[in-house]
DNA sequence: GCACATCTGCGCAAGTTGACCAGCATTTTC
DNA sequence: GAAAATGCTGGTCAACTTGCGCAGATGTGC
């Protein structure tokens, strides 16, 4: 009964196969892909009986999404606070100007507690997302952020709550106009 | 040959349960969820040739990953940027001690282009993650923003550049101890 | 030693996928 | 206006995977 839908997301060809680069979401795209978020387990042919149109329809559309870059992956989504590590906080670094923001990117992904970095303007040069298992070993990991060459600063804001997790569906909805 | 993962996540019941509700991850489960972090399309039979194990023995992992919400989902990855929405801002609000932050994540909620919002420690109440078409754009966000009553100000930061983009591989590695 | 948990390997029916094709409606191009 | 391109539909086919059950092998702790 349940369909695989993540192995459409690369068909090599397809008789429907569109190139419409341009930019701009469908409405059906937009049903599909919150179709997909809500019910992820859910396949191809599930999605097309769902959506009341064909199948192949689903598929070119699936690809078109995936190849357009608008659905990056269906990767499991992994969190954090299950695997171990419910501290979140946001750490704004800022450069000596010397180094470069590539090298000093490739310092952080080095640090595995370092979720996510930013460049960003305003008086800090870096924004960082990063999580620990402790508040403790959170200040571990900063000093380890800090020892990296050219960090002058790093000002630590902890993450008390999610309020909103991480969501893209009302854009989605939103740019289906 | 391609196979769907996203269905075994969510299966019933099957002879290899494991109820191991303890926190803490198997070096399997990490090479697992890296495999399908590299591949997504592929299904648990695939993985279970790569991995040299069992195909019972990958499902009831990954039925015990889902379970224990170490896994959230295999929804689709949507990308902002791609969808229409290259300008991404950390936002940080003041708010009037009056205002709960419930009743103002509500109506966070209700404005797309908020992605992600937490209440943090330091200066600010609130940290949320804005997406906008363009500056301009982003400008009347922000004001939709500041419409919501409770908001004092809002400190905007726009990212310029994504350096590490939203990562959990290397955390799933590390946990595998 | 015994119970318990976990993995292995096998089997089967049912369902889905990938690919292809012809037909048809709509929109764009000449 | 006619021709061409584009997109959706509905059908078929073989090949593959999934879901589920079961028996046996292995490993660990009391």
């Amino acid at each position: 009964m349940l369909v695989n839908l993540r192995r459409c997301a690369s068909r090599k060809a397809h008789t429907l196969v569109i190139m419409t680069s341009g930019t701009g979401i469908d409405a059906l795209d937009a049903k599909l892909i919150e179709l997909l978020e809500a019910e992820p387990r859910i396949g191809v042919l599930e999605c097309a009986r769902r959506l009341g149109v064909a199948r192949g329809t689903v598929q070119a559309r699936l690809d078109k999404l995936v190849s357009r870059g608008v659905v990056r992956d269906f990767g499991p989504r992994v969190d954090p606070a299950a695997l171990g590590y419910p501290v979140t906080a946001f750490v704004t670094l800022e450069l000596r100007q010397a180094v470069g923001h590539q090298p000093m990117a490739q310092r952080l992904a080095k640090i595995p507690e370092v979720l996510e970095a930013h460049t960003v303007t305003g008086a800090g040069d870096m924004l960082c997302r990063i999580v620990a298992r402790t508040n403790a070993e959170l200040q571990d990991v900063i000093d380890r952020v800090l020892a990296s060459e050219g960090v002058l600063r790093a000002t630590t804001v902890i993450a008390l709550a999610e309020q909103i997790p991480h969501r893209t569906l009302p854009l989605v909805k939103e740019a289906a106009s």
